[in-house]
DNA sequence: ATAATTCGGTTGTTTTTACAACAGAAATGA
DNA sequence: TCATTTCTGTTGTAAAAACAACCGAATTAT
């Protein structure tokens, strides 16, 4: 586990915190790692969640299936994001959705009841750690409000203007990746696949913007 | 601005927290009391915010109009409820919507500089106050999520089977009042409001359910 | 290297939604 | 009280999306 002490140095969850203090918060807060494989589920929904879990390794999906088998991505944590924060707090409910590795993945969970509850002796880092945890979820509170931005929209196409503007901003590019194949873009904007692919070859030949596989250039 | 102790003193940021020291925080807090009107603004789209609010009188709605007059209402504020925390953090960026009373409002500011730095004198309430922003913030974010969860459904109907059980959840009984107009829920859902009529009187008709106003059972 | 699977694009059909226009009922205001 | 505005439901039409089925290319596995 000491080998993700630089990417945890790294994370909104520790910022403001040493190596050496990540060190001792290991300990300290129970740190347990786990690894899957591409596929596997790291949650499910209806799950009563008492770790808030950081990604050091891979790449997850947050979503979830209905009856008929149409899926709808919520979210990508990418390495360094965390995940399950909002069922921190005591009373928050069942998991709402899954949380699935999209590649071979390492997640390190956290005691939620030791992040929360100051303890006494070593780590007096516990308060910085629980203000850093509601910066986080403050930025994905307004990524969600951004994603239901996209979705609000009433048709593929400026759903999918929407959400390519908005991550070439990101990149601060007109010129970017997203981590999305076809499915998985369909999926994130709960449209079909094959009227999206359309959607997108038309606004390609009307020169809106030019793509080759998951790379994408708005004009 | 004491008069609204006893509402402070129900939310969810001042939890465990007596009116005595709330009455002590307003000041400490730089706490500022502001009315509006139904239909005035408390936020536009695109300003930069520097406080937390709490509503304690009145009605709000967080939302947001595009370029041709589409309508899209993220979230309902009730009374004791907090917005704006989602900007609490430097460099959140401007506020992505526009907060508007949609009845006579009374809102209470709050230095969020001031809430987040543990200030030495007497208010030893900080790191209660932010670890109840943190709950708070986790709280509506989950909403965030099951909002998504009715939009990401594919017809008008399936929206409305997923507000509308949600919201009869929530309030434990199949029969519940919505806090939306047809205009508003149909904004809400990101549908047009005639065929959202439309379908919910076939709802009605095939037995589904029934309503009169605002007023809907399950059956 | 070859077979099998996944992925992306295309087309035609069916279903659904948006849009527009209107009318009666209800609520609001003078 | 009466006039005005807002709200809700209704209908018909046009536009868009979902769905299904298919194909070739690319990727992955054996």
């Amino acid at each position: 586990m000491r080998e993700y002490i630089p990417v945890l140095n790294r994370t909104k969850l520790f910022a403001g915190v040493g190596e050496a203090e990540i060190s001792a918060m290991l300990v300290c807060l129970q740190a347990k790692q786990y690894s899957y494989k591409k596929g596997e589920y790291v949650f499910r929904q209806g799950e009563y969640l008492n770790n808030i879990t950081v990604l050091v390794e891979g790449g997850l999906h947050v979503q979830s299936d209905d009856y008929w088998g149409n899926r709808s991505i919520i979210n990508v944590i990418t390495i360094g994001e965390m995940f399950g924060e909002a069922y921190a707090a005591p009373g928050s409910g069942a998991l709402l959705n899954d949380v699935v590795a999209v590649e071979d993945s390492t997640v390190i969970f956290f005691d939620v009841r030791r992040i929360l509850t100051v303890c006494s002796s070593a780590c007096k880092f516990h308060s910085l750690v629980v203000q850093n945890l509601f910066f986080a979820i403050s930025e994905k509170n307004r990524m969600l409000v951004q994603k239901l931005g996209h979705m609000a929209k009433r048709s593929t196409r400026e759903k999918l203007i929407s959400y390519l503007s908005e991550e070439s901003k990101r990149q601060s590019s007109p010129t970017f990746t997203i981590p999305f194949n076809r499915q998985q873009l369909a999926d994130f904007l709960s449209v079909d696949r094959s009227a999206m692919s359309n959607e997108l070859c038309k606004m390609r030949d009307e020169g809106l913007l030019i793509f080759e596989k998951n790379k994408f250039t708005l004009l």
